[in-house]
DNA sequence: ATCGCGTGTTTACGTTGTAATCATGCTTGA
DNA sequence: TCAAGCATGATTACAACGTAAACACGCGAT
């Protein structure tokens, strides 16, 4: 057989640069089969469609960067390591979590050896696995919803949209916010987002310590 | 002038029919021209564009429920309370959580309101603006986060997808997971999801409780 | 050598967002 | 009362999209 030119990874990989640099609408098969030196209809072949081609994007930014080797062996390290991982990951990529937000739930090999990773740093803890998967959730689920809102408007005004807004609508409207709040709003992000994961964890941490007897 | 017989109000709850019914992708100018027996041009009368129309459909959701009046005057009472109606209606209208993340965010005149109602559950705290600001953030991220995940596979397979995903793959890779966990995804998510909420409630309330002088 | 099939290309079609242009009829100044 | 003006919606048109269908090519097996 005619020995291939395109290989699924490479297109994978082409796709993400596209996304990367115009967004998720730039991720067109014309484009992505365009930087590879192929026509659109190319990508065919080795994906079923746009769609699928979007699903393994996801999973490969999950695998791209792996989680740290040995884990930490308290459960909060670990988990703050994956939180704070995820983190940078969807800034890397800002269309990761709309990816996600609109295709279905991408469960690749990727995504399962990172849950496993996740689940692991629960060992040795009394509780059941569904437990583990729901107290891993919250982290994951903290990290994605603040993400969620802030990995979009960087693409353009970034910081100038935000201060418009809060400054005219907001100064008069919300007393409760302060007015210096919009100038350091994307230095500050990650000192939020450090802030709030060290109280998710302290809600896990206040449950892991308590009698499993007086748990719900 | 010729009176218009299309308002921007109609425009955008037609719009919102349309998602609920089909999905984010379905608000279509023709279509939702359609629903109004008009045509697809008639809507950039009234609506900038496709862009433009969702940021307004996200507005309008997020005032379509009102946070109880008045509010619980404990603050962990008043956040479930909010938590749980934007929990509510993320799964009134999926396409909601794709929208904000597609779009970039809307601070329109609901979404502040929303906000003034919510930041005002920590009055008599001994916390500034800016940590008011951050806590509530937690709780309105883990929520959203959550739903993220699981407001999309409803439009088709449901359960079925996730029974097939974690069962073929998942019970040979993942051990640690329970092989009956894929059974009850869908009821188990409100429980899943009030389960977090304590968790997180509670990493809020032990830093309130905390002497100021401690606070990082 | 030749057959078959895996690979990439070309062409084509329906649908999308939206710019440009037109048709219409209410509102307003005289 | 009546003509002008303009806001509103309809029509037309176009580039770009996803992708189905048909084609051309060339290596592996026979």
């Amino acid at each position: 057989m005619a020995r291939p030119s395109l290989s699924r990874e490479q297109i994978v990989s082409a796709a993400i640069e596209v996304a990367d640099e115009g967004g998720l609408d730039a991720v067109t098969m014309r484009l992505v089969g365009q930087r590879l030196n192929a026509s659109g209809m190319a990508l065919y072949r080795h994906v079923a469609n746009r769609e699928a081609l979007i699903e393994a994007m996801v999973d490969a930014v999950v695998g791209e960067f792996a989680y740290p080797e040995p884990r930490p062996p308290h459960w909060r390290d670990a988990l703050a390591a994956l939180a704070n991982q995820d983190w940078r990951s969807y800034f890397a990529h800002p269309w990761f979590l709309a990816a996600t937000a609109t295709c279905r739930p991408v469960l690749g090999p990727k995504m399962l050896a990172a849950m496993e990773w996740a689940l692991a740093s629960f060992d040795g803890l009394d509780v059941t696995a569904l437990e583990k998967l729901h107290l891993l959730s919250i982290v994951t689920s903290y990290g994605q919803g603040l993400a969620l809102t802030w990995t979009q408007p960087d693409r353009e005004g970034s910081g100038q949209y935000w201060r418009e807004q809060l400054r005219g609508v907001g100064h008069r409207r919300l007393e409760a916010i302060p007015a210096e709040l919009g100038d350091d709003v994307e230095l500050d992000l990650d000192r939020q987002f450090a802030f709030g994961l060290e109280r998710v964890l302290d809600g896990i941490e206040m449950y892991l310590t308590s009698p499993p007897a007086r748990r719900p």
